[in-house]
DNA sequence: ACCTGAACACCGTTCAAGT
DNA sequence: ACCTGAACACCGTTCAAGT
């Protein structure tokens, strides 16, 4: 009489489901705790069964990844005024990352080449719309493009130092706002003048407002140097 | 008869050696060759000697890149013409990330908090002795800070992804150059005409260009706001 | 073809024991 | 006070064995 093995689940295992635990995952409990052992025992099954269908950890991490930002792709639609959709597109992969901040830390991985196309593509074909100049869309799109990966890094990074410590997100800005009132005007006039400002302030319009003023950059700079022979 | 244990080393621990090991390590060998083991065999020292000046590999990691950006502020100074002084700062946190691709990494992290208060007020200087208002100077400081932050963050990425393949920099980005012009110029019409610019574009030049583009925005939307009574 | 779960080589961190 | 190095509880990944 062999002891009795864990049933076999009925519900086959594929990349997809595992891809959508490991979110879940990430999601709920934060990166550290998305393991093979975690997400095996989420999926009631071995560990070597997800890596019978996920190559290995930066694979999972990868695809769900990609996932979130194919989602904001297909689900921003730009069929608008260029400016206006300009602006969804940037909050809706600021949105993304700040209900995923996870995928900002992915920012220094390999997924986001292939999704950084799909966002290229867009950011680009809208640049032009606005009146960008081809030769000039390759500099204007990497700026804005920077500009949006850059706040989705410092605000995955936020959420990250945020939540651990329990305090909500407000909390712990008026904990920094406090901390930068508290310096020496004499040696930090700048910040220790910004901290009500900090305090108070909305990061989707402080967002918002970068992207306008990339806009009035690209516009005013573009304008300037029209060539007349085009 | 005792066994002989390793004879005690004379020059003494600190937390500054470590870190500077630690550093080293980081730049010859990359992120994943950082371990306490390494690091131990690197100072001819225990794992647990290193625990004694460092609480964790949080901190560890958290003062080495404190390091790092301290000397940027430190090394780049700001006595010229505010502009080119910008310019030359955001340059500066360019290069040192570059140089130190581990620290954009960190980027999610707590210990740029604290630097950060440097460059925040660094930049908002700069841009007051541009003329920015005060009341404009957390927006467009944010502005400034995040595009630096995103180009450092992606640059740190590709640093990772290049240099593990064994290949150089410029290998690299011919491949991706290559694989934009491979694509469907009807799906992705964009991307596809960036590729040659993508290939021979210089990192340094972009960025500045953005930097540029982003006070050229600062300009124009300062001057057209521009409060009569003040 | 797909899954199980023990085994392996590693990791950060702790800690009794030394000097 | 500072250091040593074994021990502990983890981790990702592999793999013989099952169905």
């Amino acid at each position: 009489m062999t002891p009795p093995r864990t049933p076999r689940r009925t519900d086959a295992l594929s990349k997809e489901r595992i891809v959508e635990a490991a979110t879940r995952i990430l999601d709920t409990e934060g990166e550290s705790a998305l393991t093979f052992r975690a997400l095996a025992a989420h999926l009631s099954t071995g560990s070597g069964a997800i890596h019978w269908h996920v190559a290995n950890k930066s694979d999972l991490l990868a695809t769900a990844t990609d996932g979130v930002l194919t989602r904001v792709l297909a689900e921003v639609t730009s069929d608008g005024e260029p400016r206006e959709d300009l602006r969804a597109f940037a909050l809706g992969l600021f949105d993304a990352i700040d209900a995923h901040p996870w995928v900002g830390a992915q920012l220094s991985r390999e997924p986001w080449r292939q999704a950084l196309m799909g966002v290229y593509e867009r950011v680009g074909g809208l640049l032009r719309a606005l009146g960008v100049p081809d030769r000039a869309l390759f500099d204007s799109g990497s700026a804005v493009v920077s500009y949006v990966l850059g706040v989705a890094g410092q605000n995955a990074a936020n959420a990250r130092i945020a939540t651990p410590g329990g305090a909500d997100r407000s909390a712990f800005l008026a904990g920094v706002a406090a901390q930068w009132a508290r310096l020496d005007p004499a040696e930090y006039p700048v910040v220790h003048g910004m901290a009500a400002q900090l305090r108070d302030h909305d990061d989707r319009d402080q967002f918002l407002a970068g992207v306008d003023l990339i806009l009035a950059g690209i516009a005013a700079v573009h304008e300037a140097t029209a060539d007349p022979g085009r």
